[in-house]
DNA sequence: GCGCGACTTTGATCAGGATCAAACCCGGTT
DNA sequence: AACCGGGTTTGATCCTGATCAAAGTCGCGC
């Protein structure tokens, strides 16, 4: 599996970049910063290629730039359930663990920023800015992840894509900036088989919900990978959850 | 809901108890454990009861000392999800947030250790071993909250059972400091609809998936609590994981 | 244009769990 | 003892989503 690596990217980005890319130093002081950058680097990856396995020794921590990264897992007869979506500022890896606990496959292509895991775990140890910073985001990976034990324990088809749709809608619209609006469109940016793996459904059983959901106006589709969303709450409607927004994955 | 409250306990249990029960402070100094007993306070529920419910305000956090607590959610029409099994030394709360995310309910009779929030969160900004070993307990949580993901999306009924069993055999050997083996025992803390809400199946369902491994002589139950597991590599071959163990939740 | 491959849609049938219903078990109370 | 109620088991039937199969769409290179 090659790899293009080593991308050279606006250094500067990484901590201003437009999509809240701070997830590791927000409250960092600039000689904190200035310690990050040294033991930073980038790495690339396109559509399809694995960023580490399951079981793999993990030399890095890391932070998405762009792109959007799956986290899963598959037993011996290939079943496959994903465990999670990376978006761009989510975190990969864990501190104080030198395997990786589950695959991480570049679903679109993807650029992270990597950390080399010894000097980012020196460095947590004298700058507490860090480690709490961590733990608030690990607390809300947490309870994301637990919310969506719901999607997967107790909701029907349908309403395992309306989650879906909206939660996607809604992580497009913060990257944007945009605030959640009626007559909304994005980029479906995972297969019908991811989708599937993601919602523990069959691809075609995600097919024919998407297209009854289609045919009930909730939303419209242009190509295959476009969706237009009329109304927000329609669609949120369809999910069973309760109208107040719900977690953001 | 009336609850007993503030029983007093030999407070030196707290962090020598035989259960590990050190989640919060195992690297802390002797003067940095004497202002962590300056804050804690125990609460007792009996089964049943609840703890705390989802938004509710949030004043403190807290480490389970005895007893099991659930963690669920609930959505308008019944449907409920259990998100998390709250076992000896597992931790509620998250510092930062002021309400909590999902409901606790003590599933037996129940003894939790509770730090007052506003003190526990001023004393980690000062004490850099709690933050550091709470984000190692998060992350763990994170992971298994991860692979409980792939028993929700796609494991069938007898394989959702039978992990939930092997599961629970496991941490109860570790309580008991056993090593797992054969011809363990333990008792089945669920009942069979909490058990039901846990692997997002109908009690029904897990009624029938039990007679069907007590037909198949994977366990023997004694009465309908205590359960005999004659051969732990059988059981977890009724998971459908591979044998290496996986994740002790 | 043509053909190819990846992805998607749609159809027909099947089966695993859900649902509805009834009986059972067992400890606690009167 | 008789009764009660919560929890559990078992049975009959239904229905959602899985499975198997085939055809449709789209982008792309030749």
């Amino acid at each position: 599996m090659k790899l293009k690596m080593d991308v050279a990217l606006d250094t500067k980005e990484c901590w201003n970049c437009p999509i809240k890319h701070q997830a590791v130093c927000a409250r960092c002081e600039p000689d904190e910063l200035e310690r990050l950058e040294e033991i930073k680097y980038y790495r690339s990856y396109e559509a399809g290629q694995p960023v580490i396995w399951a079981g793999d020794h993990m030399e890095f921590v890391a932070s998405v730039v762009t792109g959007i990264a799956s986290l899963s897992q598959t037993m011996e007869d290939g079943r496959t359930q994903m465990v999670g979506l990376l978006l761009p500022s989510d975190f990969i890896g864990r501190p104080g663990r030198d395997s990786a606990p589950f695959d991480v496959v570049a679903v679109s292509d993807l650029t992270i920023c990597c950390f080399r895991k010894k000097p980012f775990e020196d460095l947590m140890t004298t700058t507490p800015h860090i480690g709490a910073r961590l733990l608030e985001m690990t607390l809300d990976e947490l309870d994301s992840a637990r919310e969506w034990m719901l999607v997967l324990g107790r909701k029907t088809a349908r309403e395992k894509i309306a989650s879906l749709l909206a939660i996607i809608a809604r992580r497009d619209a913060a990257l944007r900036r945009n605030t959640p609006k009626d007559g909304m469109h994005f980029d479906l940016p995972l297969t019908r088989e991811a989708m599937a793996d993601y919602l523990g459904l069959t691809l075609e059983t995600v097919s024919r919900q998407i297209s009854a959901l289609k045919k009930a106006g909730i939303i419209k589709l242009d190509g295959k990978r476009k969706v237009v969303v009329p109304s927000l709450d329609l669609l949120i409607n369809e999910t069973g959850d309760d109208i107040d927004g719900g977690p953001i994955v």
